[in-house]
DNA sequence: CTTGGCACTCGTTGGGATGGAGTGCCAGAG
DNA sequence: CTCTGGCACTCCATCCCAACGAGTGCCAAG
């Protein structure tokens, strides 16, 4: 049906589409690709591409321009993953390498993403509920009210302030904490609830209430609450691709503001070995028909617990912007986790 | 020199200027102010009120458009702070109020000021040197690695690892974390040093190199460390002011991206009361002749810790925005400390 | 000091005309 | 059956030019 000229046609536009943004035609392929047969010859298969809805024209009489399906196929079939320069890869380190602490590393590896890959970047924090629990403080601010600090693995603190139902002793506070710690450091905080489910019967009766009242928060924290948080950077990026978004970029920025949004950009956390690319319509989100999101998880070894990527104009380098995310997720992953661990 | 009716024709060209947009000339001025003299007189007022440097007209037959030094005559002498409505205030409470930490208050707040004004918002969390300590944790990993925790009373919570330079014992940590907490909690930040200049020769010899290594992390971190934390919210509104940036909004939304071209913006921490307005050139950053930065100190009282504010461009609604910009300190100021203290 | 009149400047707008890139189709060659 | 050169056609982009009008500066008179 589709045979192999007609792929390296398609293959030709796109790459020609994504290096001058300007609708591609016959005469000018056949110039710049060794195709090896005239423009009339491609025509036809333009013609054939058009029909199944590979690329399509603006207008009578210009050039061709790929479709999302068209760019669907190219990274599908037509393109690999193009591997960094030697001076990408020293980028990534001369990054990364000086963070001390986890929002460090979240803010310089949006920076790096959207350096290397010219777009916006967007890294999500480790998900607290898919990492383990590294240590849980408990700090008395009155007899009534106490503040929770949970530190998750990946280095990431969450804090919450408790008002308690009645007054509570240090000791108890002292013991509260070393039951906790004993039973929840070291596991998933999935597995959080059932291992404290018990805990506040262990106490004195008069103090359940109040470790009542903590534990549920301490849940809360965990579980319910957003636990998601998504740093963004680099969107002064796309103010370079205005022609490419038909009606401006502004809609675009503004539903970036939204954390919603960003978190149905990049989807659900998915194994680090698979690239994710949305093209265009592909994204669930309105207003980026015109945008593609390249996401990858990265986590310790190959479990991810975590989403970063990119977002930018459906016409942009896919290869070798998938190339540029992964390397870095999976330098952020080693980062987090095998080094620090 | 400068008499009455000049000054009025200034706020009336400063007025109109922001609200269409456009230069404007002497017969729309008279349309649409009473200033009961006819349009020649005006023209003599605009010719003078230009050869003094507070208008210009981008080209001979055009109006005329405010210069920044018409703008700073403006906000100067012309125009007050505009108080809100009603149903800004209420926005303001129903953003803040459902706010349960640190974090969300400052997403919130910067949320609210870019809604509010409809400009680039900036808020500059709390910073740590200029608050107290609530409380410090010392949380350890390993036997020669530290987890370091500071909270702070507004809530913000610094955290960074320590390697020791050999081993340590649970119980001294503990020791050392009642004898640090016993001396520092509740005092400002920059008195840490002093304070625990000697703790460490309180401790068992050997225990002194490790005593020593935690407590120059914990002074760094407090002190010397970025400390500076900005986050930024609207960016989204700068690309409806495209027409007012010669250049595009392009160089100032990089510029936006580098944390330290933020602080600079900002500016030092000053008063709550005073309301700093910094117009186009006035900025200590290059790129940003087209811009102007209002900005005002939050804190406990009249006491200001950090600095929050908007960015827009010079054409820009100077008394509701001034308002806006205040209105939110004050709140925010309220929501951190009286209410939470 | 203010005002109406007037000539002048200059950017903006709209209408044609032109050029060129690109297409589709077709007939002929391999 | 596929490829190729030729050819007529479409339509966007560009340029040019004229007309328009908003706005100015200047001046003489009130």
């Amino acid at each position: 049906m589709i045979d192999d000229r007609r792929l390296s046609v398609l293959r030709a536009i796109v790459e020609d589409f994504v290096a001058t943004s300007e609708p591609v035609g016959s005469k000018a392929l056949v110039d710049r690709h060794r195709l090896g047969v005239s423009p009339a010859t491609i025509r036809n298969d333009m013609s054939a591409l058009e029909e199944d809805g590979y690329i399509a024209q603006p207008h009578t009489s210009a050039g061709r321009v790929p479709t999302d399906k068209g760019y669907r196929m190219f990274v599908d079939r037509l393109s690999g993953v193009k591997p960094l320069s030697t001076a990408e890869r020293r980028a990534i380190h001369s990054f990364l390498d000086g963070a001390v602490d986890l929002d460090d590393v979240m803010s310089a590896t949006v920076r790096l993403l959207a350096q290397l890959t010219r777009q916006v970047a967007l890294v999500q924090y480790p998900s607290i509920s898919r990492s383990r629990v590294r240590h849980v403080e408990l700090v008395g601010l009155s007899t009534t009210r106490i503040l929770l600090v949970v530190i998750a693995e990946t280095g990431r603190v969450e804090q919450r302030t408790v008002d308690l139902p009645g007054p509570i002793a240090d000791v108890t506070i002292a013991d509260l904490r070393a039951k906790l710690n004993e039973r929840v450091v070291g596991i998933p905080f999935v597995e959080v609830a059932e291992q404290v489910a018990t805990l506040a019967d262990s106490l004195a009766a008069p103090d359940r209430p109040a470790a009542r009242a903590i534990l549920a928060t301490l849940l809360e924290t965990v579980v319910e609450r957003q636990d998601e948080r998504i740093v963004l950077g680099g969107t002064a990026n796309l103010t370079r691709f205005g022609a490419d978004f038909p009606h401006s970029v502004q809609p675009v920025l503004e539903a970036l503001e939204e954390q919603v949004v960003l978190l149905r950009l990049l989807g659900e956390t998915q194994d680090p070995e698979m690239i994710s690319v949305r093209i265009g319509a592909e994204n669930p989100v309105d207003g980026m028909q015109s945008a593609s999101v390249i996401s990858v998880g990265y986590g310790p070894k190959d479990r991810a617990i975590a989403t970063l990527g990119i977002l930018g104009p459906t016409r942009m380098d896919y290869p070798g912007t998938m190339g540029a995310v992964r390397a870095v997720a999976r330098y952020v992953g080693r980062i987090l986790f095998d080094h620090d661990a």
